[in-house]
RNA sequence: CAGGAGGGACGAAUCUGCCGCGCUGCGGUCCAACGCCCAUAAAGCGCUGGAUUUCAGUGAGGAAAGUCCGGACAGGACAGGGCACCCUGCUGCGGAAAGCGCAGAUGGGAGUGAUUUCAUCCUGCCGUAACAGAAAACAACCGCCUGCAACCGUCCCUGCCCUCGGGCAGAACGGAUACAGGUAAGGGUGAAAAUGCGGGGUAAGAGCCCACGGCGUCCGCCAGCGAUGGCGGGCGGGUACGGCAGGCAGGGCCUGCAAGACCAAGUAUACUGGCAGAUGAGGGCUGCCCGCCCGAUGCCAGGGGGUAGGUUGCGUAGAUAAAUGGCAGACCGGUGCCUUCGGGCUCCGGAACAGAAACCGGCUUACGGUUCCUCCUUUCAU
RNA sequence: GGCUCCAUAGCUCAACUGAAUAGAGCAUCUGACUACGGAUCAGAAGGUUGGGGGUUUGAAUCCCUCUGGAGUCA
């Protein structure tokens, strides 16, 4: 599904504990700069979803890993339509420094992030049709 | 002016624009199920649910936190009563209640002070260790004093002997020892040593006696709603702190919204051990007892299997993976550089503590700052 | 979100009813034994009892509060 604006709806988010789950047991995992990642193509909706987490292990706050997971979700939503194939692709993202970075930062390992996906998922497709 | 004490109010506290999010509402579009019309049709209409969208409204805190109390609500249980158990314990008022608030009382501690902190019903018993100290709450010991017995010394007195120098015995005084008693004034310690000072008194002493204090208790009067305080009088030998037990008064069933209700989906009570029986097994009533209730194949212990989705509970913030963020500009404050002193450029900051997950009243803890009221201390001026 | 519990030497645990130098084992260090090492023997070091207040003459212990860490629920 092609969404025109850069929207970030609910059902762009992964809910239920069967779904998470499954992403983490079959997922790929891999990392960039301050953020882990876990993703699954084909998970049977009809657009990408993704899941946010900062652990608590870094950040005894709420206050503070809201403030993350907002920022994280910010920079998905503008850089969004950089991910694509895979027939929806469920993507897990996990906070992996204990410091507190900005905006500009997890900006750019969101773009890392997404080219590396896209990435792997086109070559398991190759693989697939071989 | 500076420092401080107590109490209150506010807390994204700069503004604008764009993008984005949760919920609600009136609509629009699409999808699905059902109903009406109907030919088991299509189209149309109605209703329910979902998705999306224009617009409008609304969207975290004083502590939302810790989960320390209490309530309401929900479920389980409950005829009722007694015992046990747990919590609290000065007084008055408020409050649904509270390890709650306000105002006060008494005593102790901190502070120059404003102020603050801790404790508080009744009775009995026990303890206040080790070390130190005579002794740790009864007393004993050292010491002091008296009496008595024997010993030593001295002067005076008496008696005897006498070589007239003196000797012996008794009594008195003094010394040391032992025994019997009186004392609790003094005894370096210790956190703490059973009433201070003065006088009398005594063998030595002692509330033994007296005056002034202090403590406890009783009575009377006065003040206060009361705890209590003041004054006067009587009596007293005690007290302080801690623990335990008992009593009195008040309160308390247990579990908690992951409580609970409904819908959907789904499975197997497989197996093992124990117990018992209509003469009442067994279970429930928080533990026990009385008593009551249910009551026929049941119960207990272990072990195994399935689902962990939705609606409601649930709120004019409100979910069920959890909504408030990002960018740009203006403005304000600060730093640095340049300057033709008009200003320009760069960087940082515009906040601390911190994010509702069922609700309410308190407590506690964290916190940048703004502001108001009352008061204290020091200095200066008047 | 609710409820329950724990924190002592580097590690695993003790310490009764508050009572004075907080104890034991392993580990560490030093010395002896040995040609060297291990084992053994002797000795030493190592503690703000999670932090801070309070009660008390005195707190690991009792009370309050904060921090950290576990467990559990339908």
């Amino acid at each position: 599904m092609e969404q025109a604006g850069h929207t970030f709806r609910k059902q762009e988010r992964i809910c239920g504990k069967k779904d998470i789950e499954r992403l983490l047991q079959e997922g790929r995992y891999g990392h960039a700069s301050c953020l882990r990642y876990c993703f699954l193509p084909e998970n049977g909706a009809s657009c990408n979803r993704i899941l946010v987490s900062v652990p608590k292990k870094y950040f005894k706050r709420a206050v503070r890993r809201n403030l993350l997971k907002r920022r994280i979700r910010e920079s998905y939503r503008l850089r969004k339509t950089m991910l694509q194939g895979g027939h929806g692709i469920d993507l897990l993202l996990i906070y992996n420094t204990k410091e507190l970075l900005g905006y500009s930062e997890i900006s750019r390992a969101m773009e890392t992030v997404l080219t590396e996906v896209t990435d792997r998922v086109s070559k398991m497709e190759v693989q697939d049709g071989q």
